[in-house]
RNA sequence: ACGGGUGUAGCUCAGUCGGUAGAGCACUGGUCUCCAAAACCAGGUGUCGGGCGUUCGAGUCGCUCCUCCCGUG
């Protein structure tokens, strides 16, 4: 067996649906290694069913790394999953030259291979006063605000998105410098090779699976976990695709079915927006999720 | 069969006095360095059921055929 010469990250990405956690489960044997979860919600163990966690099975025979390691009451975020990644490769490294990262969260994906500014934590009490003041206030206000604060970034910011606004004034107050300042956008180098494979497929045949796998969600319980979880439907963890839905259902505000079309509808629109996301990445190879072959051939060479 | 209604974008529907059609959702594309499965921006994709007629001009008026629905038989 051929494996690369150096230490690999091989990261499987596309979007949600397409066939990624079958193709992991087959890559994960071929070169005997665990899989790191890219994907910004699996990581709740409240949220497993709407999230299409692998199951037990797959969990139980392949050590997988970030699945349900935290709760939706912990506050996390990309910089995190940076660090974390970062500090688990080294121990993985260890232990076998290829590791595979995988999943479909955009930005984690581009913290891990790129690294990203370091910008400290929003304490919780401070985001909210923010956001109050937005509410009480509106845009124009915090507009005006960040002019004050960063004129720089408000040159260059959409103006129309309160919340790329309101993040740069959190940091701005958190930090007292402003937010510009300290967006360098470095690119880090990593001490290790990376390899991105990108699955995609005809566009009704993903839609189809997307459509089917949230009826199976249904089938699996979904409703059940997101009455659970609805008392914190407030949470921003949980302004997610598969539970927002099924809140608007539980406060009376559309059936149960118009519930789960909604769902099916943004997840298709979730997908979209990651192929949007992962075409203009140069660096990923596309396959088709079939490929399995060409894919494990195409790692190895 | 007769009477009434209906037919416009993928779906639900709007369309004034006759002036070549528009809204929501879907769909498509894009922005995005940290709450990102979030947030934001852009794009109308059409044999107006078919045909004939009136008119300078018909989604709109007339006739006719067809579809589906309701009622009566």
């Amino acid at each position: 067996m051929n494996t690369p010469p150096i230490q690999t990250l091989i990261i499987l990405l596309g979007p949600t649906g397409i066939g990624k956690t079958a193709l992991s489960e087959v890559i994960a044997d071929h070169f005997q290694t665990e899989i790191i979860s890219c994907d910004s919600r699996q990581l709740f163990s409240e949220m497993s069913i709407g999230t299409a966690v692998p199951d037990d099975q797959l969990l139980k025979r392949i050590p997988h790394h970030f699945i349900r390691s935290h709760s939706i009451f912990d506050s996390y975020n990309a910089a995190r999953f940076e660090t974390d990644v970062i500090d688990l490769l080294q121990t993985l490294f260890a232990k076998n030259p290829v590791i595979l990262m995988t999943g479909g969260s955009m930005l984690y994906i581009d913290a891990v291979c790129k690294g990203i500014d370091d910008l400290p934590d929003i304490d919780p009490e401070l985001r909210s006063t923010i956001s109050e003041r937005h509410k009480n206030f509106g845009i124009d206000h915090m507009r005006a605000e960040l002019k004050l604060l960063d004129p720089v970034y408000y040159r260059e910011v959409d103006l129309q998105n309160p919340v790329r606004i309101l993040h740069a004034l959190e940091i701005c107050y958190t930090t007292g410098r402003t937010f510009s300042s300290q967006r360098t956008k470095t690119v880090k180098e990593r001490n290790f090779r990376i390899l991105k494979i990108g699955l995609n497929r005809d566009r009704s045949e993903l839609y189809d699976r997307i459509n089917q796998r949230v009826d199976e969600m249904m089938q699996n319980g979904l409703e059940q976990e997101a009455r659970k979880l609805y008392p914190f439907k407030h949470l921003n963890t949980l302004n997610t695709v598969g539970y927002r839905e099924l809140f608007e259902y539980f406060d009376g505000d559309c059936t149960l079915a118009q519930a789960v079309e909604k769902i099916k509808a943004n997840t298709r629109k979730y997908a979209r927006k990651q192929l949007t996301w992962f075409r203009k990445d140069t660096e990923i190879n596309w396959f088709h999720p079939d490929q399995e072959q060409e894919i494990i051939q195409f790692i190895s060479n």
